[in-house]
DNA sequence: TTTCTGTTATAGTTTTTATCTATATAGAAA
DNA sequence: TTTCTATATAGATAAAAACTATAACAGAAA
């Protein structure tokens, strides 16, 4: 088989219609550059070259041949080139799955910076469940993703990001709040709305229910935020959201009392997740510490960034791949 | 260095996700594999693969070079195609030079059969005085040309083709031609009308005029065998033309006597030459033995093929090169 | 837990081949 | 003729590509 070389070799030749001048250039000696001439010509099967002592020039089937040679060595120069670039981890696209109660209220605030830091690198963004998200990050469809915890696989390396409380929103005319908070024990017998099962946030609100005495209305149960938003603005019940959410889409503060609930355990924790044997889970903890640093920045007054049990989290739950 | 290899093996590997299947589909060991990858990330400068134990898939930087490493092995087949119909020697374009004086008279009657012939070769002809045929096959900007004999340069392998002779053509009101035929010493002292110097007809037909005492006027010279019919035509002399000209040329027989010329050497010769290295030399022998076929079957009350000085010529010329 | 299975990496060896130096050969020029 | 120069050949060396055997390790099964 042929080798690139040989056809640098060739190309080299062609141009300098010498062997010597030829080897000259390619600094090699040249009875090297005769025998790999030779060895190409015997295995493409065609002489390519009319040797004389003068000068050394194509065959009229090496001058045809040439075109393609040149074009074959400009597209490994353009290959080379592109892994160059993409030598540099984060200057290639990584694939990235967000959960459909999370992503659209996160990424704008977060993906602005990210290119300000990382500035050729490449998001490409899918919305799915959380536990579709899971499965395809351990299947190699996603590079990383961000998942609400806890998570069901146990073979994926794990950055905890923040926390989000959970908010009760209720129609105005409810008239349930009075300064805007209300104790715990108080949700005890009120009918909560909630997603439909295949989210995350369906159990999520099921377990606060549970804890707290509430009781989750399975007769209406939404499809997105949006729908339960608009659920509760018709005043079929009150509902648990996303602090992120609210702050980003509740644009009519007349229609709605936002409600905190003051006790323990109202909110939701996400997390970064990648396969741990990933060649660059170097950058995605840069990616995981970016966004706490955005979120301890602009949303301070909603989330709670935990800097912490990131890389500890990842180094607890399998060893480390050996390093190459 | 990458070689082509390497390359083909990293697209296996990415089409398998796994280095063990695609080392068997490569038919060698896995541990080749894995080391030729490991060079090749290195060569690359990127990571392309993370291999786990489970499947081993491309890296974000590997997916995006993926469609590249395709791309240029593509090239590569195809240049092994292109080289594999280019084995056939007489499946390329040779570039053919003929001179002004006979190319046009005889190509159109020999190109169908060598097409017929050889149905994958192709000609690049073009046009030049003899003498600039000659060094332009010594300098290789033709890889073979059609020359009158004799020839000035002495490196060159030399088939010769045929024997053209050259009748004499008057106007009709001359009133030259008794029966179409001339005894040579009656030129003598005759204006005969010739070609500007440039062209080897020129210097034939010198020869031919000190031989018979005929006179060579140069007072007015042609510049192509047109305009020196034209001449004929119009009363300013007479002149000797090639008679593969005058078979295709001269339609309108009214105008023209033309007559034959009893005596010796009232002719010229053609031949092909090429460089002796060319490694193709095989195939202009047959092409030369091709013309010779096809002037005697075709031709043979024109022009005289000659079958044996042919490769004698070329022997004698030159050594053989050693072959190789 | 241990064991088995399948996958990749490493070690050590052999074979191949790319490369070198030295020299032969032959055309072109002096 | 001799000299110069370009390519080819010979023989030796170094590089690398290949193999076998085995280690390391994850995941599945016992």
């Amino acid at each position: 088989m042929a080798t690139l070389k040989q056809i640098q070799y060739f190309q080299t030749v062609a141009e300098t219609q010498s062997i010597r001048r030829a080897a000259d250039r390619l600094a090699i000696a040249q009875p090297t550059l005769s025998a790999q001439l030779t060895a190409l010509e015997k295995s493409l099967g065609v002489t390519l070259f009319e040797r004389t002592r003068r000068l050394t020039q194509l065959t009229p089937a090496g001058r045809q041949l040439l075109p393609a040679v040149k074009q074959l060595i400009a597209q490994w120069h353009e290959m080379r080139e592109l892994a160059h670039t993409l030598s540099d981890t984060a200057a290639s696209t990584h694939r990235l799955g967000v959960p459909p109660t999370l992503g659209p209220y996160l990424l704008p605030n977060i993906v602005p910076s990210i290119h300000r830091q990382f500035d050729r690198l490449k998001l490409y963004v899918r919305e799915e469940p959380p536990s579709q998200l899971e499965t395809g990050v351990v299947e190699g469809r996603y590079d990383l993703a961000l998942v609400p915890l806890p998570l069901r696989s146990d073979n994926l390396t794990v950055d905890v990001l923040f926390r989000e409380p959970l908010m009760l929103v209720a129609a105005r005319e409810a008239g349930l709040a009075q300064n805007g908070v209300l104790q715990e024990q108080e949700l005890a017998g009120m009918s909560i709305l909630g997603l439909d099962e295949r989210h995350q946030l369906h159990r999520e609100v099921q377990r606060i229910c549970e804890r707290t005495g509430a009781v989750l209305n399975r007769d209406y149960e939404g499809t997105s935020l949006d729908t339960l938003r608009q659920m509760v603005v018709m005043g079929m019940g009150v509902a648990f959201l996303p602090a992120l959410y609210i702050r980003s889409e509740i644009h009519r503060p007349e229609e709605l009392d936002v409600i905190r609930i003051e006790g323990s355990h109202l909110y939701r924790e996400h997390a970064l997740v990648y396969r741990p044997g990933s060649p660059v889970r170097r950058l995605y903890q840069d990616l995981a510490n970016l966004v706490r640093e955005r979120m301890a920045r602009a949303f301070a007054d909603v989330v709670t960034p935990i800097f912490d049990r990131g890389a500890a989290s990842s180094i607890s739950r399998c060893r480390m791949p050996s390093s190459r």
